[in-house]
DNA sequence: CGGAATATTGATTATCATCAATGACGGTGG
DNA sequence: CCACCGTCATTGATGATAATCAATATTCCG
């Protein structure tokens, strides 16, 4: 749900290394930036399951994922979660915070960050603008996706839920969808339980738009209806 | 929920009357910016209930609220309506679209507003980074309170919906909130029908911790109970 | 004052959550 | 290689919350 904006990554990717690749001839205008960048630039190995950014901390920096997935989310004091989104590579992180986070981001997997510190962007950010468009346009991403998924979140029932998700999740033309994620995420981000997740699948297959080979990987049969409930169309298609 | 950056609110005002003013001392480094800014922006009237940004309309402004309070919101095809969020001068429009708008627009009562030509603004962002940052922390703030509502969209009953959405209104230690807004406007932006947000109301009064005085005006009475509440401190609080 | 729009209240139903049990999967160790 | 165990996913039974449908109250304006 974060944009992907592969300049970043690459800018970040070369701030990694710690120094500039003279030899890329496609951005050579960037050099400058990637220069200052690196200098502020510190990459991070996380372990699975490990939290890197905390919800109500001191947002101290910028982050960049160039491997793995985060799950990014709220949690109320009872221990009630809200999954805000999903980051991968090319992700920034940290976008929606003023003095402090406002979500915690957790490793999936293994990942790898690079951390940009806030203070120090503001020079970097005068002296070249277009990184500030960059990242105007990275929040500008997130908040059209988060508008989208208030909709999801407060209009929408369970199928729909569940539809969307799997049409947001479809590649090119292909109908296999994988769903590299575990049933609680999936609930937490979709505002429902597992038990209803489970439901809401066994649901759809009944309805034959979809096949279930396991639990991490489903084949979408009936695409122009799963497409329609997605949308809304009419919240009486979404019944039984 | 939208940010109130007043120094965006002071350019616009003046870019809105067409020339600087040359006499305030307190930003007398911003006038180059308003001069520029003047020259791209529209001064343009609403009026009650017009819609001014349409949801998949090709976004070609920025758009400053400079009066009156407006609504934010996605619909679905079958007439299902989510609003994100409402907006009052000094608020940004338009920060949330990337070739279109994701969301309408619409003034609540009278509004005045100013278009900045997306398409000018890229060397005015140029010229004064400090321009990027404020825009870009105006994007910050969207999306904390857009991640926030998530967790109250997903995650919580109607009650703490509607007492998170009453914490949201207390202005300083006041304990009077004004909700200059139609419950159906209230039910769609938190995710309710009309009635479970009267019901929600009267739950709260029955439990001593607000009073009505009529549909437009409550007060707080048990502001500890409502905040606990508010924050989710634990579900069955906010039972019956 | 009257009538429309808006808000509240009541009765019922639908959807989803909860509680509980079973089933599938994956890794470990015998 | 397979049995075992823990985690995760599914399925079932029941209950709670909010939606829907319907009727009244209230407010807002002309």
């Amino acid at each position: 749900m974060i944009a992907e904006i592969e300049m970043q990554q690459i800018l970040a990717q070369r701030a990694a290394v710690g120094k500039l690749d003279h030899a890329l001839p496609a951005m050579p205008k960037r050099l400058d930036e990637v220069d200052i960048l690196a200098q502020i630039a510190k990459v991070a190995d996380i372990i699975p399951g490990q939290c890197f950014i905390r919800e109500g901390d001191p947002a101290a920096h910028y982050v960049l994922v160039t491997a793995g997935s985060v799950r990014v989310f709220k949690a109320l004091p009872d221990g009630r979660r809200a999954i805000t989104g999903f980051a991968g590579p090319g992700d920034f992180l940290g976008l929606a915070a003023l003095d402090c986070y406002a979500t915690t981001a957790e490793a999936i997997n293994a990942v790898q960050i690079v951390r940009y510190k806030r203070l120090d962007m503001a020079p970097v950010l005068a002296a070249f603008p277009a990184l500030a468009t960059l990242l105007l346009v990275a929040a500008a991403s997130e908040l059209v996706a988060a508008q989208a998924h208030m909709m999801l979140l407060g209009r929408m029932n369970a199928r729909e839920k569940l539809a969307a998700f799997l049409m947001g999740r479809v590649v090119a033309r292909n109908r296999d969808v994988a769903l590299p994620l575990a049933r609680v995420d999936l609930a937490d981000y979709l505002g429902l339980t597992v038990e209803t997740i489970s439901r809401a699948f066994g649901a759809l297959k009944r309805d034959g738009m979809i096949v279930i080979h396991n639990a991490a990987s489903i084949t979408i049969c009936d695409y122009l209806a799963l497409k329609a409930l997605a949308s809304g169309a009419d919240p009486r298609l979404a019944r039984h």
